[in-house]
DNA sequence: GTCTAATAATCTGTGTTCAATATAGTGCAC
DNA sequence: GTGCACTATATTGAACACAGATTATTAGAC
């Protein structure tokens, strides 16, 4: 089944959502999105529009617009008249998110397997050369935001942009998820499990890296705790660094 | 690789975002989803502001943010100081979405053998009447449309809420690439073939109904001219039928 | 007659203002 | 002392108005 038609070697930047182009606004997206990403800001938190707008120093329709699009991708959650919350996921939302990356990464690591060429696969390597850095040091944030992006750097290989969007925003949910329910004590990503990944797809043997994406994530699902919640309500300007 | 937890059975209804909760607005992003599923809208059409609130009835803002969100999924084209326009999928977006639905479908049909239950398949067996009934009445619009659900329908088995939208926004650009580049003449869903996965599945025959799922993605996407595109104009007004 | 340039009109983008709703605080009654 | 009701404040939601940009139209020149 090998389906892949176009290739695109670049980093593929993190945030940019190719449809908005507003660059604007982006910027406030991709700032929250990076926050949920390193799990700095948990669910459940207020995002009033007037401090968002002060912290970013924007307008606040830009703001509206920012927290509208992260709303359409379940971040968060627009109540009405009562403002934009971090999205809380509840465990059914929580199983549907890891059952469908289940049911998509596998596949799309077997493709992979065929279509990778080397500077792709010296990224990747890259990348995971920088997860151990970023373990080394202890650095949380950085773990875990490498964590996620070492599996949207996997779809960005394939150069389908309609699939890293997918892959993107499953990602930013699971970071959700594992800040709500995950074990604070070990990662999302249990260290090493990316680099056989990236072996395997280097061996060119496809039934092996999907099997392996596959355990991956069930070792992630497996290690969350759906009954457990911790409510929290950290500053918004601490958290983003009173830009 | 059963990884099907939660069921549900009922609908799931066709538009409906579950997120953005507005009931208001998502009746402008319904109404423009299904005037593209029955193609009764062209890529490349403006979408005035406008216009849009007198068709609906409703507040320049509530169209600005139905637009945004249809923008987000990639069905409209927002244009800095220009306007909103129907996308006009390139020839490599087209590609995209029929590698990442072929990438999907498949491993969902094969869950599905597994979890789906008699009121689901009695649904589906349903759909399909109504697909043979609109093909009698050669009724293109129906036609058009019923292809398209009875993708998102096969997702609602799942009951998993986040592989919903993802079909369903992937269905939805389908329309709009088939409408592009598909000839007018056949229809974008050969006839029968939906009957034989469903059989498929009935028969619960995972790795069968998995191959008859691609090969029916593959049929819609061979059945391409990715080379040509016809630019229109139609009038809104007429396209919504001046509600 | 056609092409170019300038002007006018239309439409989007943004900031502001006002109304509606929810929340928090206070006071009163039991 | 506790619970309920009412008031006051703050925040969101929506309408309005204005500024900027783009497109269409018209006039003029070659």
């Amino acid at each position: 089944m090998q389906i892949w038609e176009v290739k695109l070697t670049q980093p593929a930047a993190m945030g940019g959502d190719a449809y908005t182009s507003n660059p604007e606004e982006q910027i406030v997206v991709d700032r929250i999105y990076t926050a949920i990403m390193e799990q700095r800001i948990a669910p459940k938190t207020k995002l009033s529009e007037a401090k968002l707008c002060e912290v970013f120093g924007v307008g606040r329709m830009r703001v509206r617009r920012a927290l509208l699009l992260l709303a359409s991708q379940g971040i968060v959650d627009l109540e009405s008249n009562r403002g934009a919350f971090i999205a809380c996921p509840s465990p059914k939302e929580a199983n549907d998110v890891f059952t469908s990356r289940m049911l998509i990464e596998p596949q799309l690591v077997h493709g992979l397997c065929i279509a990778a060429q080397s500077p792709d696969l010296s990224h990747l390597e890259e990348h995971i050369k920088l997860e151990h850095a970023a373990h080394a040091d202890s650095d949380r944030s950085h773990i875990i935001r490498l964590s996620g992006e070492f599996h949207v750097k996997l779809a960005s290989i394939s150069g389908n942009s309609v699939l890293i969007r997918i892959i993107r925003e499953l990602v930013t949910r699971t970071s959700l998820i594992v800040g709500l329910f995950g074990d604070s004590g070990h990662s999302s990503c249990p260290d090493g499990e990316h680099a056989s990944i990236l072996a395997a797809i280097k061996k060119g043997e496809p039934s092996e890296a999907e099997r392996l994406v596959f355990e991956h994530l069930q070792h992630i699902h497996s290690g969350l705790d759906l009954s457990r919640s911790k409510p929290q309500r950290p500053d918004l300007a601490k958290v983003f660094g009173m830009a």
